[in-house]
RNA sequence: GCCGACGUAGCUCAACGGCAGAGCAACCGCCUUGUAAGCGGUCGGUUAUGGGUUCGACUCCCAUCGUCGGCUCCA
């Protein structure tokens, strides 16, 4: 079966034709309002209005329940073909709608700014007192909008055909779903999302923090978020060595004839800090760990026998960027990303493109993603490069992809100037995307660093390169991982895996000695001797997720035992020390 | 960077031209507890920063810094 476009669904047109009946209510409301562009998105839709005034949430209010009012008195849309010149009277006074009819004469863009293939026809849709340039389509009437399950939802600025240097517009966002029920689920993960949020998590948890003195974009990684991201680069760095690769540790500042020699003064200098001076020369921050492995490769003139050879490094890496896209740990100003570069023959590239989606993958499992696609990003018009090179390229990894099962898309024409690519994004508990590992060649950087190695005709060759990150960057990546889990991480990757509960005071000895006996085993284990009740106790553990509490008491005390409770609410009850000690060794082996 | 909202105790929030408050946390004490907050007390503030208006500013105005929602950007 195969699936309906989205475009072509009777949602779109609804909520398409939602974004008109909001727009007359706009006009109702503000005569003078100038209207921009409307269209259905994704959850919804918007539309973009230039107003007197910044709207305020009764705003909102109002043209909610006008729009379920007019939806209530079920206007017909009318489509018509109209000429230009004709359009041009109707919406005289409107600059917006002028400028786009301009467009469409010349030849036509989209609602999205994209050039159409073929000059369009103009046509109007008018329902009730609202008339709009649109090329729809639309639904029959208002009344096929299910007033019950509209919502506007925010007011934005956005720009003028999203261009900086154009007007600011007020851009009203809404939803719209065939159900009340629907929206209500829409809403739940919303509110789902807003719980998981990272940034409040981060601080409930006290796993890190952003500082004003510090600076933006700069994340502080307090003991307990330091202590999950030891045990992930643990993790990484066996998993890499066990695999092949070899670790290397490069500076944080390089010379400014690196940056140019790699062509990141040319192509990336707007992410790129100012230079600092030292002794007249100027070093810039890396935003990029490539030029320090590449020259790690060129220290040494390099035989065939020596590839493929893998360099690996958590490289901190600073980026420029606007203070307004700034996101908890989402978006940062300096991260440390897990990033390798391999360098192989011609003949061995295949394989090492296997090896790295199947070593992505494994990555990827091990910290509970099992939800994976794949996105295979080709040659773009403007590449750099040999075509055959990129051929090569292409073929291999969409071959490793049909190998290795992985669903994946093509993105046609989406690669990189210099060299097509493989995205990994991962779904998470709630259903939402994100992309956390990239395999990409790079067939600019040994050009222009002449990278060669000899072969076995005596000859230098040029080597392939890859560059690849799995989990992205370490920032980025605990975000990812602290809204999946809203948390409650994996027994493995918990930094307090287990918290003593002792009832009374005189339960404390026994409560330490059954501790340090989990520690010696290599359980992280706290102690709560706090003068709290065990209900306070038993709160706090599970306010901080702790994944096992032994509770211990004087019937405990008796029998050698532990009261074992789980984060879930489970209460297992009392149990021997060595029959929890397999249980939660168990879970930790199989990262449950 | 741009538009809008916002910035009050460690945290979550009140007060909205007229003496800056509560709960939690922290600290002290009492209680010695059986599966999600025991009780009492104490401490805690240049109301982000800097200017201005006013008899008087957390409150109004301006600037700066930062946060949030978007836009833009995302090699």
């Amino acid at each position: 079966m195969s699936k309906e476009r989205y475009e072509d669904t009777k949602l779109f047109r609804m909520r398409h034709s939602a974004a008109h009946v909001m727009a007359q209510a706009v006009l109702e409301k503000f005569p003078d309002a100038k209207y921009a562009i409307g269209p259905a998105i994704d959850d919804g839709f918007y539309y973009d209005f230039d107003l007197p005034r910044p709207l305020t949430p009764e705003d909102l209010e109002q043209i909610e329940a006008r729009m379920r009012s007019i939806i209530r008195e079920n206007h017909p849309f009318v489509r018509r073909e109209i000429s230009a010149d004709e359009a041009r009277q109707i919406f005289k006074d409107q600059p917006y709608k002028l400028e786009l009819i301009e467009g469409l004469e010349q030849g036509g863009f989209d609602e999205h700014g994209e050039p159409l293939a073929e000059k369009p026809v103009i046509s109007i849709y008018t329902h009730a007192s609202f008339t709009d340039l649109c090329r729809g389509p639309h639904v029959e009437r208002t009344g096929e909008i299910n007033p019950d399950a509209i919502k506007l939802m925010s007011v934005a600025g956005a720009y003028w055909r999203g261009d900086e240097h154009r007007p600011m517009l007020q851009r009203i966002y809404g939803t719209v779903w065939y159900t009340s029920e629907e929206l209500q689920q829409y809403l739940w993960k919303l509110e789902e999302a807003r719980k998981r949020d990272h940034r409040k998590i981060g601080k409930e948890l006290d796993l890190f923090s952003v500082n004003d003195e510090v600076g933006p974009g700069l994340i502080l990684w307090h003991p307990k978020g330091a202590k999950v991201r030891k045990i992930i680069e643990d993790f990484w760095m066996n998993e890499h060595e066990r695999s092949g690769y070899e670790f290397v540790f490069t500076p944080h500042i390089g010379r400014a004839a690196l940056w140019e020699t790699s062509g990141h003064l040319g192509f990336y200098k707007e992410s790129m800090y100012a230079p600092v001076d030292i002794e007249g020369q100027q070093y810039y921050l890396k935003p990029m760990n490539c030029p320090f492995h590449i020259h790690i490769y060129k220290s040494q003139i390099r035989s065939y026998r020596d590839l493929p050879m893998r360099l690996a490094e958590k490289g901190t890496v600073y980026r420029y960027e606007r203070s307004g896209v700034l996101h908890g740990l989402f978006r940062v100003r300096g991260f440390t990303q897990d990033d390798a570069h391999h360098f192989c023959r011609e003949d061995q590239m295949p394989e090492e493109i296997d090896f790295v989606l199947d070593f992505s993958l494994h990555i990827l499992h091990s910290f509970g993603f099992q939800d994976i696609k794949a996105y295979l990003s080709t040659r773009p018009e403007k590449a750099d490069g040999e075509v055959a090179r990129w051929n090569a390229a292409e073929a291999a990894l969409e071959n490793s992809l049909k190998r290795s099962g992985v669903p994946y898309e093509v993105d046609a024409g989406g690669g990189a100037f210099y060299g097509p690519k493989i995205d990994l994004k991962v779904n998470d508990a709630i259903g939402r995307e994100w992309q956390l590992s990239t395999i990409q060649f790079d067939f600019n950087l040994p050009e222009r660093f002449d990278l060669t190695y000899i072969g076995e005709d005596g000859q230098p060759h040029r080597p392939y390169m890859i560059h690849r990150a799995l989990l992205g960057s370490m920032e980025r990546f605990f975000g990812v991982l602290i809204e999946h889990y809203a948390g409650a991480f994996p027994v493995w990757l918990m930094p307090i895996q287990v918290v003593l509960i002792p009832i009374a005071d005189r339960h404390v000895a026994y409560a330490q000695k059954v501790a340090s006996e989990l520690k010696l085993a290599g359980l992280r284990v706290r102690v709560d001797d706090r003068a709290e009740r065990m209900n306070a106790k038993i709160r706090d553990a599970q306010n901080q997720k702790i994944p096992y509490m032994l509770v211990v008491g004087d019937k405990e005390m008796e029998s050698g035992q532990v009261a074992l409770r789980l984060r879930s609410g489970e209460n297992p009850g009392p149990i021997p020390i060595a029959t929890f000690l397999e249980r939660a060794k168990k879970e930790i082996e199989e990262k449950i």
